[in-house]
RNA sequence: GGGCUCUUAGCUCAGUUGGUUAGAGCGCUACGUUGACAUCGUAGAGGUCACUGGUUCGAAUCCAGUAGAGCCCACCA
């Protein structure tokens, strides 16, 4: 395997540029795994599994954020444990998205001048195949510019021939358990794409609308108006002609005694009763509601409840039927118009009056929800829940962050029986077969076969399909090749962690764990993860129509992938949504090169082809060493810790953290060699190792800049790969805390004198000199034993040690954990100067110092201004006499 | 109507089972380019942890309530 380069011919050669450039390293890296296999899983493998079910995106999906985020998470967790020696499984995959997918081909069609009508069934579903295979992989290449670890040879799409024959499978057994039934009920029905939704495809949006209160004319035994009235309030007049009742409560005295009197319905002959049903809420308009079981939920049930008919007067496409008599043939708005002026020119129309209600839309049409009766499939959930409710009750499988478990237990103990079916064509084919007459109608008189294959000649088929859910549903064991008994079921089933985000929670991962359960006997997964949602910067979703998305191959293509990793992760806690702005991907890009250039700061003085390994033992190392192997011993176990919790965010901090400040900021400015000088063998040794440490935690983070620097900082053979090297163990031998407390120490006095040195702007090189008085004995000879450390990091020239020191004489003085340090002035600055600086400032801050005073003590400020300002001014005089505090202390100290 | 989340520095947010002086990134101020990095370094300014009360030796953290922002669910037409 020819491996690729990154670095410069020569390691000692000055870089032209020192900006990383991911765009040159990047592809490069990801086809080294990809040709490596170092994705695929081996189901003899002899390592414990560990699984996670990629969530399949839909076939008529592009790359968004929000795969984007989730993929860094799952991959990081896939690398992470694959170093630690699991034999892990990302299955990837497709959804074949139904009614997504035949609304982007029937809009094509439109485009050429035709239409899924005129082309036919079977047509139409090869032409969507045709699409598919154009456009289908596109987002799992997408997914492979973000460094995506998933085994690609084992990707699946929800319509190929195992995924059906698994759907067809648990079809015709749920139907034999009798948890799958056919029935006439009021559905969810989307006019524009003209087919039955399940109720979480349904939003409930706020809109303005009317509220209309329409008086239906009372008639006696005989039929003829009375001249009483029942007045009704009703968002949807259009409906009226479907009345098949009106209700009220029964404990309403105002119509105790016209219940059981007929009402006539207003636009209509039809006479019905009037009723009483304790859902009537008696302060809502007049206390009396019209009663439309053909169309409005509640208003079926009260049917129910009561024997009425059913009146459906709509038609599939949202225009009325024959049974709306005058209004036949108008669309539901249009008839709506009609039906209230014609109301108006009755005298029924009471009043109209402004109103805010929610409305039911279709979560992909966004068509308003016309409650229908038609006949569908369902599945009886309730058998299905309960297994699933134990399963996460019992802690079989544990939601992290915990709160979801309560969203999760609410759906399914209200769970309601799923809408199955739909009127689309491309889907899974309900296998269900009918008799037909000579004529070839279907026979409804006879009996429906279930069955995968047509059981008899002259049978047709069900023509509607299945909701794109019924089969995801089966996807953790599905992909592993059930119902057969594969090698890759046992090995890699259940999965380990799902990682969503929680708008699938009801449509996905309760039906997974359903689904699992009841067709595997176990759950599908033990850890469910979900992650916040990525909004735009003022918090809104990111949506084609706000144009407020950004796009993250954009993001890669400017900051690179590893940075958008970084950045994702770092902004990822605990399930909260990310407000996502393009700058914040400079963090990550920061990061990055700053890990690219920390290498060149030993790089440089490394011989090619030479393997660099220390020989000294921990405990011969120079006390910055060893802090430093401390402090990446201690972040090993935090970040070990962190993880084990799905705590990515925290785990990264400690490695941003224990890289940029340790590392750079103090270790290596220790360890570099002064201008004209060199590293020798046992400093390289171990720059190079901490350093590859840190490559190894960082590689589930940013997988491309890390195996690229792998491969740069020592010779490696041919299928060495960082994607498969050891996860660093947290080595206690090499965990001096002492020595870290002690380094601790010196990096606070050194911090201390930085601090004096900026504050009295000494000059940058002019090296000074300094005093610690430390509190305890004991630390002196430890402490003297380090004083070039001080001496370097805070350009000190001779560093006193000692306790119980005398302040000199124009020296500042700071406290540092207790000990004191001095910093003599004289002949570092202009002494006279700073004193005359200082006496021009205490001067000042004691004149308006003394105006404040003044004013707080008149009387009448007191008495007259507001409180705050009264309170601001105290505020301001106390400051003052802080600042003026210091300023004496600085001047004292000068002498 | 029920439930959940959030309110911490100018901005965006962390803050582990309550425990020293509440942190980060960006922005801001001053200084700095001597051989890693200006996508950088050093030092610094900046906080009534929304509010009220309670528990406690001790509260950003736990409890109760109030206010504001957002989300989910639900059959007041």
């Amino acid at each position: 395997m020819a491996e690729p380069t990154d670095a410069p011919a020569s390691p000692a050669a000055p870089a032209t540029s020192t900006a990383y450039d991911p765009t040159a390293v990047e592809p490069r890296w990801y086809a080294f795994w990809e040709e490596g296999g170092f994705f695929r899983a081996d189901p003899a493998s002899g390592k414990p599994p560990f699984v996670i079910p990629m969530p399949p995106p839909n076939v008529t999906g592009r790359l968004h954020m929000g795969h984007a985020l989730q993929d860094a998470v799952q991959d990081a967790l896939i690398r992470m444990r694959r170093m630690q020696g699991y034999e892990v499984l990302w299955i990837p995959g497709i959804d074949h998205a139904g009614i997504a997918t035949q609304n982007v081909v029937e809009r094509e069609l439109k485009g050429e001048g035709t239409s899924r009508h005129a082309l036919g069934r079977a047509a139409f579903v090869d032409r969507v195949w045709d699409w598919k295979a154009e456009y289908g992989d596109i987002i799992l290449q997408q997914k492979r510019k973000l460094g995506d670890s998933a085994d690609w040879s084992r990707s699946r799409f929800t319509m190929d021939e195992g995924f059906t024959r698994a759907v067809q499978t648990v079809f015709v057994r749920l139907y034999e358990e009798g948890l799958i039934y056919r029935g006439d009920y009021l559905v969810n029905w989307d006019p524009e794409n003209r087919t039955a939704l399940s109720d979480e495809e349904v939003d409930n949006v706020e809109r303005d609308g009317f509220l209309w209160h329409v008086r239906y004319p009372v008639v006696d035994e005989a039929g003829n108006e009375t001249g009483e009235h029942v007045t009704i309030a009703t968002t949807r007049p259009e409906t009226i002609p479907a009345d098949t009742a009106v209700a009220v409560h029964p404990d309403d005295e105002r119509y105790r005694a016209l219940v059981g009197r007929r009402v006539r319905v207003p636009t209509t002959d039809r006479l019905v009763p009037l009723l009483a049903d304790a859902h009537v809420s008696p302060e809502f308009g007049a206390g009396a509601l019209k009663v439309t079981p053909g169309h409005d939920k509640n208003d079926f049930e009260i049917g129910q409840r009561h024997g009425l008919p059913v009146l459906n007067i709509m038609n599939p496409d949202g225009t009325l039927n024959e049974a709306a008599g005058a209004y036949a043939g108008l669309d539901r708005d249009a008839a709506r118009e009609r039906i209230v002026a014609d109301l108006e020119a009755q005298g029924l129309l009471v009043k109209t009056e402004p109103y805010r209600g929610t409305v039911p839309v279709s979560s992909r049409s966004k068509a308003v929800i016309e409650p229908l009766i038609s006949r569908q499939w369902f599945v009886r959930m309730k058998p299905l829940a309960e297994p699933a409710l134990e399963a996460v009750r019992s802690g079989t499988v544990t939601f992290h962050p915990q709160r979801w478990a309560n969203e999760y237990f609410r759906w399914l103990e209200n769970v309601r029986d799923w809408t199955i079916s739909r009127q689309l064509w491309w889907g899974h084919r309900i296998p269900v077969w009918y008799h037909t007459t000579p004529d070839g109608e279907i026979d409804e008189g006879r009996d429906f076969v279930v069955s995968v294959d047509q059981p008899a000649p002259g049978m047709v088929q069900d023509e509607d399909v299945l909701d794109t859910w019924f089969s995801s549903w089966l996807w953790p064991f599905a992909t592993l090749g059930w119902p057969d008994e594969t090698e890759d079921l046992k090995k890699f089933y259940p999965s380990t962690v799902l990682v969503s985000g929680y708008d699938i929670l009801f449509f996905w991962i309760a039906r997974m764990i359903m689904a699992g359960l009841h067709f595997t006997g176990q759950a599908p997964y033990r850890d469910v993860f979900i992650t916040g949602m990525v909004k735009d910067k003022l918090g809104r979703w990111m949506s084609k129509s706000l144009g407020n998305g950004i796009d993250p191959l954009d993001m890669i293509e400017q900051y690179g992938a590893d940075a958008v990793r970084f950045s994702l992760v770092l902004l990822c806690a605990q399930g909260q949504d990310i407000k996502l702005d393009p700058s914040k991907f400079e963090m990550g890009r920061n990061f990055a090169n700053k890990l690219w250039n920390a290498f060149n700061v030993f790089g440089r003085f490394m011989e090619e082809g030479r393997d660099y390994r220390r020989t000294r033992a921990f405990e011969a190392l120079s006390l910055v060493e060893r802090w430093m192997l401390t402090r990446l011993n201690e972040t090993v176990e935090a970040v070990d810790n962190a993880c084990a919790r799905y705590r990515l965010n925290e785990a990264l901090g400690l490695l941003y953290d224990l890289f940029w400040r340790d590392y750079c900021d103090w270790y290596l400015e220790l360890v570099k060699p002064a201008p004209g000088e060199a590293m020798d063998e046992e400093a390289l040794a171990l720059a190079a190792e901490v350093y590859e440490g840190m490559l190894r935690l960082l590689h589930p983070f940013m997988p491309f800049i890390t195996e690229a620097m792998w491969h740069r900082l020592r010779p490696r053979g041919e299928r060495d790969a960082l994607v498969v090297a050891s996860w660093p163990a947290a080595n206690a031998a090499e965990t001096d805390v002492e020595a870290a407390q002690l380094f601790e120490l010196i990096q606070a006095v050194v911090t201390g004198i930085r601090s004096v040195r900026s504050q009295y702007n000494v000059p940058p090189g002019r090296r000074i000199g300094a005093a610690v008085s430390l509190a305890d004995a004991e630390l002196v000879p430890a402490l003297t034993a380090q004083r070039r450390i001080v001496e370097r990091m805070a350009g000190v020239e001779a560093l006193e040690l000692g306790t119980g020191l005398a302040k000199p004489a124009a020296a500042a003085a700071v406290v540092v954990q207790g000990h004191e340090v001095f910093v003599p002035l004289a002949g570092m600055i202009d002494l006279d100067a700073e004193r005359a600086r200082l006496a021009r400032e205490i001067a000042q801050k004691e004149g308006f110092l003394k105006g404040v005073e003044a004013k707080l003590a008149n009387e009448g400020f007191i008495s007259r201004a507001p409180e705050d300002v009264v309170t601001r001014e105290r505020q301001k005089a106390a400051d003052a006499r802080a600042e003026l505090e210091k300023l004496r202390v600085n001047l004292s100290d000068l002498g």
